[in-house]
DNA sequence: TAGAAAAGTCCGATATACGGAATCTTGTCA
DNA sequence: TGACAAGATTCCGTATATCGGACTTTTCTA
C-alpha cells in the first residue's frame, strides 16, 4: 500500500488483489469486511466484487460461515498454465526415474521473475519439508538448492539485478547473508550443482543441478530433497552424476524456439508487490 | 456469445474470460486479435485488459513472437486454492500406500460444480492416459470411473440434476446414452465401487470408491488409472477393497466442520458458460 | 433478548473504460 | 529488396460502469 499510485485503481486491479488475499487466505476463507480493511477497499467495493468473481465461477462462498474463498475452478483454470512449457512433459520421466533410484523426493522449478516456482515433484517414501512446498509453492531465488542452482546459471547482470532484490527476502526466511550467498553461488558455477552446504531446514538437506537452455542461461533446476542423514559424502557425488545426466537429457530436448524465461520488463511490476 | 445479456460486461467479466480464453491456449500463447474476435471485444480493448493484466502479473508477454499467455505466478497463486480442503493433506498418504501397492497411477478427485477435478495423483510405472489428466484437470461428472463414483453417491435431487446438464457434455466426449449411464450408477451404488466395464479410453481400464462425508454424501473420489490387461478379474476384487478401506479412512479423519462442496446456487452460472 | 457488528442493497455523481481513428510494427510476397 | 497488408499499440472525447455514503437486513455476542 502506501505510495502505490495506480497500481491498485481499476476495478479489475481491485479484483486480482483480492484473489490474492484469498489466496493467502486459502484455508480458512476470508470475510468481507477483513478483505476491505486489509486492501483498502470500502465494504461495498468489496462485496460488489467478490459477487463478480462468483459469478464467473472464480471464487464461492462457504456454504455455512459467510465467508469466500477460491473456487477450485479457478485453480482448474489456472493449472492450464503449467503445459505453458513443453518441459513438464519432458522432464517428468526423468523425474519418475531419479525418485525410483535415489528413493527420494525430486523437484523440477522453474524461474518466474525473482522466484522458483515448483512445476513438478515425484515423492519418495520418506515425509520431507521443503522451501518450494507442492506443486505451484514458490520460493525466492536464492533460497534452497534448486533455486540457488538457477540462480547460479543465470546471466551476470540479471543475476545481480536478482540478488539486489531478493537479499531482504532471503535474509528474512534463511539465516544467511549477501557473503554468504556470493561464496555459495561461485562454488555452485565452478561444480555446477548446488550442494547441501548448510542446512537451511532442520534435519533436511538438498542438492540441485541447472537445467539450462541453448545459450546456457539456467531455465529450471532438478533437485532432490532427502533427511540430511541419507545425504551422505558418498552418496552426494553419485546422486550430482545422475541429476546432471537427466538434466543433460531434458536440454537437449527442449525445443531451441522456446522462449527462456526472461522478464526484463515485469521486473518493476513485481518490486512492487511482495 | 449471442444472448449473453450481462455475462461479459464489466471490465471484469472480460478480463476474466481473457484468462479462460489464454488458460485454453497455454501451451502456444495468444494472439491480440484471436483473442479480440473469439470474445467479441475491439482490438483496443483487448489490448488494454492484456496490459493490466500484465501489470498485474497474471500475464506475460511471449519473449520472441508478440503473443501473450498466463504467467506462472497466476498458477502458483491459484495453486493456493488446493490446499482449501483439509483433504489433499489427509488423502496424500493414502494415495502413496495404494500407488506403491498396486504399481499404478492412482488418482483424489474431488467434486466442482458439474465436474470432477483432479486435486492430487500419483503416478506408477506405466504410462497411462486418463480423462482427468493431470493435477488441476477436469472431466464433466459421468465420466471416467473416479468420476461416477462421486456422482452415483450424491442425493438423488443433486444427481438427476447433474445429470440432466452433463448428459450432452457426456455424450460429446464418451460413447455412452443416458440408459448406460444410469445403469451403470445403480451398480456403482450396490457393490459401492465404479468398476472398469467399457473400455472409454483404448486400452485403458479404471477403477474408482467414493469418499463419503458424515451424512454419506461423496466429496470426491480414489481411482487407480491402468492398462486394461492389469486390471483383470482376480485383481479387482482386491484392488476394490484396498481402496475402499483407504477411503474410509479418508473419510474418518475428514472434519466433520468441513462443508461438503455443494453448490446450490452457482449451478444457474455454470449453466452458462461451457 | 437487546445491542453491535457485519453483510448486503440502493442510487446519484463522477471517474473510468470504451472504441473509432490514427500510428507504429511485423510479416509477406512479387 | 521494396511495398503492401495485417496486426499491435496508442490517443482521446464520450458514454457508462464504478464508486462510496447512507440505508436495510442478517448474524454474532453477551
Amino acid at each position: 500500500m502506501s505510495e502505490s499510485e495506480n497500481a491498485g485503481s481499476s476495478s479489475l486491479g481491485k479484483a486480482i488483489h483480492i484473489l490474492k488475499d484469498l489466496a493467502e487466505n486459502a484455508t480458512e476463507g476470508v470475510r468481507v469486511i477483513d478483505l476491505a480493511r486489509r486492501l483498502n477497499l470500502t465494504q461495498p467495493s468489496a462485496h460488489r466484487l467478490l459477487k463478480s468473481l462468483i459469478a464467473e465461477g472464480l471464487v464461492e462462498q462457504m456454504p455455512d460461515s459467510k465467508s469466500y474463498r477460491l473456487s477450485l475452478e479457478f485453480f482448474s483454470i489456472a493449472s492450464q498454465a503449467r503445459r505453458r512449457e513443453g518441459i513438464l512433459d519432458i522432464a517428468r520421466p526423468s523425474l519418475l526415474r531419479l525418485s525410483a533410484t535415489f528413493n527420494d523426493t525430486v523437484f523440477l522449478l522453474v524461474r518466474s521473475n525473482f522466484d522458483a516456482i515448483c512445476l513438478d515433484r515425484v515423492e519418495g517414501p520418506f515425509p520431507i519439508r521443503s522451501f518450494t512446498g507442492d506443486i505451484g509453492g514458490k520460493v525466492p531465488l536464492g533460497i534452497g538448492q534448486g533455486s540457488i542452482a538457477i540462480l547460479a546459471h543465470l546471466p551476470e547482470e540479471e543475476r545481480e539485478a536478482i540478488i539486489k532484490f531478493n537479499m531482504p527476502r532471503i535474509m528474512d526466511r534463511a539465516a544467511i547473508d549477501e557473503v554468504d550467498l556470493r561464496i555459495k553461488i561461485e562454488e555452485v558455477r565452478r561444480i555446477g550443482a548446488a550442494q547441501m552446504n548448510f542446512e537451511m531446514i532442520e534435519g533436511m538437506a538438498g542438492l540441485g543441478v541447472p537445467v539450462l537452455d541453448r545459450n546456457g542461461i539456467a531455465v529450471a533446476s532438478l533437485s532432490i530433497g532427502t533427511l540430511a542423514s541419507r545425504l551422505t559424502e558418498t552418496r552426494s557425488g553419485t546422486i550430482t552424476d545422475l541429476l546432471k545426466t537427466e538434466a543433460q537429457a531434458i536440454s537437449s530436448k527442449l525445443n531451441p524456439f522456446d522462449p527462456t524465461l526472461r522478464y526484463p520488463a515485469s521486473a518493476l511490476r513485481a518490486a512492487q508487490k511482495s
